[in-house]
DNA sequence: TTTTGAGTTGTTCGA
DNA sequence: GTCGAACAACTCAAA
């Protein structure tokens, strides 16, 4: 075995526990020298955008000072990667690097090509499942197919789960002595040069530890009343975990352990709803694998033809939260402010987007991948594609939600609404989620002038939603 | 090869 | 107000 160091290499997978690269670094017996490498360019369209910037600071300042609580430093290069490895290999000697797999399709031919080229200087060259319960090619039909509908896939996949424990944290970690060059995390510029992040701080703690407490606070509170609380957007009964998973601060198998290890049953209502989320999460990527050009083609051929509208106006008043539909507006309201937007609610204003807006899904992943803190491209994808009606597993074409519908049903007491659109605050429950039906007096009791201080709906529902149906039709055979 | 059962999250209409 | 049926085939996955 040789002594000589190991570089791990750090990308999606930013935390010390349940951490196999680590584990392989530590089980030869040389200095184990952690590393990130900044190489937006490497990832096309999909590298991290602003919101993602934010957290990706955040987390890499994390993970920095836990590693200097054992005393070691986080390296932290520019690429091209190629070039960061080579320079890293031969200032320090390293003749192995570890790193955790990630999926996309950019990122795997990257991959594999750095990892021939580390091969063919006699470097060992290892990669991990760190991120998944079960990899995208451990899972195939009878007929040796990718799976295309989640409830087969996810039968499927559970038969694969292994019971075994997460690995634990180092509690000490050799390292080598010497002063690399690092460029500092601030040199990265990832934070916002105007301070659009005030309220991401109250709402985030990116790194490791909050991630163990946005899990212990879940199933301490929430996981046994999860199948109906995760559906009202103006209370906390989700997870929030979704920004840790994306950056790996935690793995979905230490959740599934974590779940074991509090005698939950995994069978009661809460919890296995809970479990099925985590398996869209896998199923997500085991699309997006198999079908490495969904991020920007639907999966359904026939949607090529479907006639989208291209309206920048329109797009615009869904971006910007002034759509005249309090649910939807309140939902890109909270995503803009604190680069996140509950569950329910990104069914609602996706489904907006593309029924009554009838604007492309890719429109509606691309504002997502900007906004959001835990962009990720299998689950973008694969939700946009489900709610558009395009993709794996695709809702049916005639599900088109009604936003008001919606408003009532899961914020009947309208906090989530008022809480974003403080203009309605005033409007009572009644009318709170179709104010332009609401009398004049009750309008002017809450202050409100629609057009002014609220926008007039920017479509007819009811209106929208035949022209979608309309739409649908001409695209079937 | 053919057949069969089934499919995350909804809405609307009419009784 | 509540409830069940219709929405429309289609495709997937397994038997």
């Amino acid at each position: 075995m040789s002594t000589a160091p190991s570089l791990v290499w750090f990308r999606h997978d930013l935390r010390l526990a349940d951490q196999p690269a680590l584990q392989a670094a530590m089980d030869r017996s040389g200095p184990v020298i952690p590393v990130y490498i900044w190489a937006p360019e490497e990832e096309e369209d999909w590298a991290p955008a602003s919101c993602s910037r934010w957290w990706l600071h955040h987390s890499l300042d994390a993970l920095s000072q836990r590693l200097e609580l054992l005393g070691v430093r986080l390296i932290i290069r520019r690429g091209p990667t190629e070039v960061a490895l080579s320079d890293l290999i031969r200032e320090t000697g390293a003749d192995a690097v570890f790193w955790t797999r990630r999926y996309e399709p950019e990122v795997i031919e990257r991959d594999k090509q750095l990892k021939q080229l580390l091969k063919s200087q006699e470097i060992e060259a290892c990669s991990f499942n760190g991120a998944l319960l079960v990899e995208p090619w451990e899972v195939a039909t009878q007929q040796g197919k990718p799976y295309q509908v989640f409830t087969p896939y996810w039968k499927a996949a559970q038969e694969k789960l292994s019971g075994d424990e997460p690995l634990a944290a180092p509690e000490r970690l050799k390292t080598l002595n010497n002063s690399l060059e690092s460029v500092s995390l601030q040199e990265l510029n990832l934070l916002p040069t105007i301070p659009w992040d005030t309220a991401f701080h109250e709402q985030w703690m990116p790194g490791e530890t909050g991630a163990q407490a946005a899990l212990n606070r879940f199933l301490d509170e929430i996981v046994s009343d999860y199948k109906t609380e995760r559906d009202v957007p103006g209370r906390q009964g989700t997870s929030r975990l979704s920004p840790h998973l994306h950056f790996g601060e935690i793995s979905p198998r230490q959740i599934v352990q974590a779940m074991r290890a509090r005698k939950l049953n995994l069978s009661a209502i809460g919890p296995k709803t809970f479990l099925t989320e985590l398996g869209w999460r896998e199923f997500a990527h085991h699309v997006l694998y198999h079908f490495p050009k969904t991020p920007q083609e639907p999966l359904r051929a026939a949607f090529n033809e479907f006639p989208w509208n291209d309206d920048p106006t329109s797009l615009r008043a869904w971006q910007r939260g002034q759509t005249g539909y309090p649910i939807v507006d309140a939902g890109m309201r909270e995503l803009w402010a604190t680069g996140w937007m509950h569950n329910r609610v990104r069914m609602i204003v996706g489904s907006f987007l593309t029924k009554h807006l009838r604007l492309p899904w890719q429109a509606g992943a691309e504002w997502f991948w900007d906004t959001l803190v835990d962009a990720d491209l299998a689950n973008n994808t694969l939700g946009w594609q489900w709610i558009s009606g395009c993709g794996a597993d695709a809702a049916p074409y005639f599900r088109v939600f009604n936003p008001i519908l919606q408003g009532v049903k899961f914020d009947p007491d309208g906090t989530y609404v008022r809480r974003w659109c403080p203009e309605l605050a005033d409007v009572p429950d009644k009318w709170l989620h179709n104010p332009w039906e609401a009398p004049a007096s009750v309008l002017t009791q809450a202050r409100v002038r629609l057009g002014r201080d609220y926008p007039e709906p920017i479509v007819d529902h009811a209106t929208a939603r035949d022209a979608a149906l309309a739409a649908f039709a001409l695209i079937k055979k």
